[in-house]
DNA sequence: TATTTCACTAAACAGTGTTCAGTATATTTG
DNA sequence: CAAATATACTGAACACTGTTTAGTGAAATA
C-alpha cells in the first residue's frame, strides 16, 4: 500500500499548496483581485491543474473559510480554561476582538464576505462557528446564573454583545473609521470594550 | 439656449437612467455580479456608452453610494426635529437601524462594501456621512451633559452605540444569524436595541 | 447647402472562471 | 521486460469581464 498512500499524501500536498498561495494571495489582493491562473502561477502549475484538486474558486473560498475558523477556534482555545465565568466572559470578548484586529483577512472571510448560499455544504466550518458560539452562550448563562446582569434574558444579552464586538471589529477592518485619526482609533475600540464590560 | 440646455438635461436624464439600472441590478446580483454589459442591455445602449456618463465603473459605484447616503439623511431627517435630546438619540438609532433593515443593499454600499481609496475623491458622500455622524456625536453630547449617561466620556458613547448599532444590522443583513430561526432574528434585534436603550 | 460637432457603436485587447481533448509519464498487467 | 492501462498534467478553447479606440451617421452650426 506504500505507493497509493504516497499519492494520497501528495495529493494532500498539493491543496495545501494551493491553499497556502490562494491565502497569500487574497491576503494581498482580496478574493476577487485574485485570480485562478494567479494561483496556478505561484504554485508553478497550469491553471486546470488546480481543477484537478477543487472544484472551482469558491471551494478553495470554503477551504480557507474553514482554516480561518480553526484559527479562531485556537486563539479562543485557552478562555475555555478561565474558571470564573466573568473573567471568561471577559477574556472571550477581549480575544474575539484581539483575533479580527490581528487576522483581518481571516475575520472578513468568516463574518463579513457574502458567502455564496452553498456554504451551506461547508458544514465543518460551520460546525466550528456553532460550537464557538455555543460556548459564548454558555458563558453568558453562566454569568446570568450568577447575577452579573441586570436582565436574565440570556439570548438578548449575548445577542448585544456579539453585536457590539462584531461591530467594533467591522468598522475597524472597512474602513470606516476615517473621521477618528488612525492612531486613536485602536485605543477608542479599546475604550469602547471597557465601557461594554462595566456594563 | 434652448438647444444646450436640452442636452445637458438629457445627458442628466442619460446619468440617471444608467444608476437606475445599476441599482437596480446590483440589488439583485450585487456590485461583481453586475457587468457593464448587464447594464447597457438593461438601458438599450451599447457598453461604450456606459464610459461616456461615467468614467468607470467604480464611478456608477460612487454615484450610487452618494445615492445611498441621501436616501439615508432623508430617513434620519425627522430626528433633527426632536427635542428632548434622549429621545432623538433613541430615535436615531431606532431609525439608523430601520433604514438598514429596509434597505440591505444601500447600508452594504455605506458601510460593507470595500470601497478602492479613491472614495476619498467622492467626497459629497462623505461629506454627507460626516455630518449625520457629527449630528450623532452632538445628540450624545447633549445626553452626556444631561447626565443621561453614567460615564462622561461622548466620543466612547457614540462610538460604542454605533459599533452595536453597526453590529446589529451587518450581521442581520450579511446572513450571520443562521443559528436563530429567521423569524426570530427581527425581535431579538428589537430586543437587543431596547437593551442596550436601558443602559 | 456645406461643415463641424457630437452621440453612439462595433470591434478589439487583455483579463477572468472553467472545460476538455490530448500527451507524457508512472503503474500495473501479461 | 514489453504492452496495456491509469494517472497527472497541460494547451487551447469558450464565454464572459472592464475598458479603449476608430469610425459612423445624424443633428447643429456656419
Amino acid at each position: 500500500m506504500g505507493i497509493t498512500s504516497r499519492k494520497e499524501r501528495e495529493k494532500m500536498e498539493m491543496r495545501e499548496r494551493i491553499l497556502d498561495a490562494a491565502l497569500h494571495l487574497f491576503r494581498e489582493r482580496g478574493y476577487d483581485g485574485v485570480s485562478i491562473r494567479n494561483i496556478a502561477e505561484a504554485i508553478e502549475y497550469s491553471p486546470a491543474t488546480i481543477y484537478l484538486y477543487y472544484k472551482d474558486k469558491s471551494e478553495i473560498f470554503f477551504a480557507l473559510q474553514f482554516e480561518a475558523a480553526a484559527v479562531k477556534r485556537d486563539h479562543l482555545l485557552p478562555v475555555a480554561g478561565i474558571e470564573s465565568p466573568w473573567e471568561r466572559l471577559i477574556e472571550f470578548g477581549r480575544r474575539y476582538i484581539d483575533f479580527g484586529m490581528k487576522h483581518p483577512d481571516l475575520y472578513d472571510l468568516l463574518f463579513i464576505t457574502r458567502t455564496p448560499m452553498e456554504s451551506i455544504e461547508n458544514q465543518e466550518c460551520w460546525k466550528l462557528g456553532v460550537a464557538s458560539h455555543s460556548f459564548f452562550v454558555e458563558t453568558v448563562q453562566a454569568c446570568v446564573d450568577a447575577r452579573f446582569f441586570k436582565s436574565t434574558d440570556t439570548e438578548t444579552i449575548a445577542y448585544t454583545l456579539w453585536c457590539h464586538a462584531h461591530g467594533l471589529v467591522s468598522l475597524f477592518i472597512r474602513e470606516r473609521m476615517r473621521m477618528y485619526p488612525e492612531e486613536k482609533r485602536e485605543a477608542l475600540a479599546k475604550k469602547s470594550f471597557e465601557m461594554i464590560v462595566k456594563m
